[in-house]
DNA sequence: TCTATCCTGTCACTCGGTGTCGTAAGTTGT
DNA sequence: ACAACTTACGACACCGAGTGACAGGATAGA
């Protein structure tokens, strides 16, 4: 694995040659299984969460879309941060820019696709803004708890931490329009704005 | 310029030799400016605001912190996105992967520049994961505007939009040991429909 | 067995970025 | 005015990431 070799030296100072001819392989058919180098990391460790899409879709259309973003990334919390691989990946990732960059990348993408479904969902329509913005701020507070984590040495218990930080940014009033949800007839978009006050 | 050559044939597709030449310069010097190609784009445009560190540093002591973020970052909307010439600089960034990417560099050294700011007040003390998370919320709520913002074209109201993000994620009890309920701003935060045309 | 397909190595090339050296400008001190 | 020094830039070589093109070997299916 190239993650070995990535311990030993560092990123940065290991060529993608070192890393194919470890494998076995020709720095031209490394790039045939990996886009870049950065992803030879990523590669095992599940950063972008493509599960937690899915899993805030079959969330029930009723409830409050901060609290599916929760339960939702609790639960992956819990499926992902065990092995002592992907801890050593995560430390990798943390303290080399161009990882961190492209995990950011990743991040992004992600945030596309877990606005898209709480927008997508039945009942209550969330405008895009909206939407975005318990994304962003979801994924706000799981960039904290990491880097919490990250401080305490990996000691900290990630999931206190993320529910304090759901706990903390508890918007003010996501869903207040229950009374108008409609989930036989979808019929135009009566989106309710997130008009505060 | 170097944003006349990006906004022809894209970022990507200019070589630094051409922008360097089109400047008068040889690659070895452009790069004895600039420590990246990405930086050409960056260097007019204040995306860190290192004005909005200090002026947290300035705010009261004893206002509350997401209050504070607030405040300072409405004043540098009203700053920033005025001339065309930026405006064009954040579309490139926004539509360029390798932009953005460093970008979000800027963006995490700034966060924490801002949590350790908010750290550092006087009067009550804040730990450093709470200051964190409000700091990433912060610029989650940043990047929902800006995001939105893209979306309409550039004609959404950007400082009623930031009001908006922090009005509806306000923290449950950030600093509850504050009784002086100053008047804040005049007008109430307007809810504007974040559509375009 | 013949053949189409997939996988891989090899070579050549582009481009971002860096180290080194030489040199033509200033700039300062006496 | 002359020497010593600094600054800035060009020229060249070099490295590493990533890509395109081509050739050959293995394999599955007829």
């Amino acid at each position: 694995m190239a993650l070995g070799l990535f311990a030993e030296r560092g990123f940065d100072e290991t060529t993608v040659d070192e890393i194919a001819q470890a494998a076995g392989l020709t720095k031209r058919s490394f790039f045939r299984y990996f886009p870049a180098k950065e992803d030879a990391v990523f590669g095992g460790v599940d950063v972008t969460g493509e599960q937690v899409v899915e899993d805030i879709r079959a969330r029930p259309a009723d409830e409050d879309p901060w609290q599916s973003l929760h339960h939702v990334l609790r639960q992956w919390e819990r499926q992902i941060h065990a092995s002592e691989q992907t801890l050593a990946s995560l430390r990798l990732i943390e303290s080399t820019p161009s990882l961190h960059a492209r995990l950011y990348q990743k991040r992004a993408q992600w945030r596309r696709h877990v606005s898209d479904a709480l927008r997508d969902r039945p009942g209550v329509q969330l405008d895009s803004f909206t939407a975005e913005l318990l994304t962003n701020a979801a994924s706000a507070v799981l960039d904290t708890v990491s880097q919490e984590w990250l401080r305490s040495g990996g000691t900290a218990d990630r999931a206190a931490l993320l529910d304090r930080g759901f706990a903390f940014l508890h918007p003010a009033a996501t869903i207040r329009a229950r009374e108008t949800a409609e989930p036989h007839q979808p019929g135009p978009v009566r989106a309710d704005r997130g008009r505060h006050s």
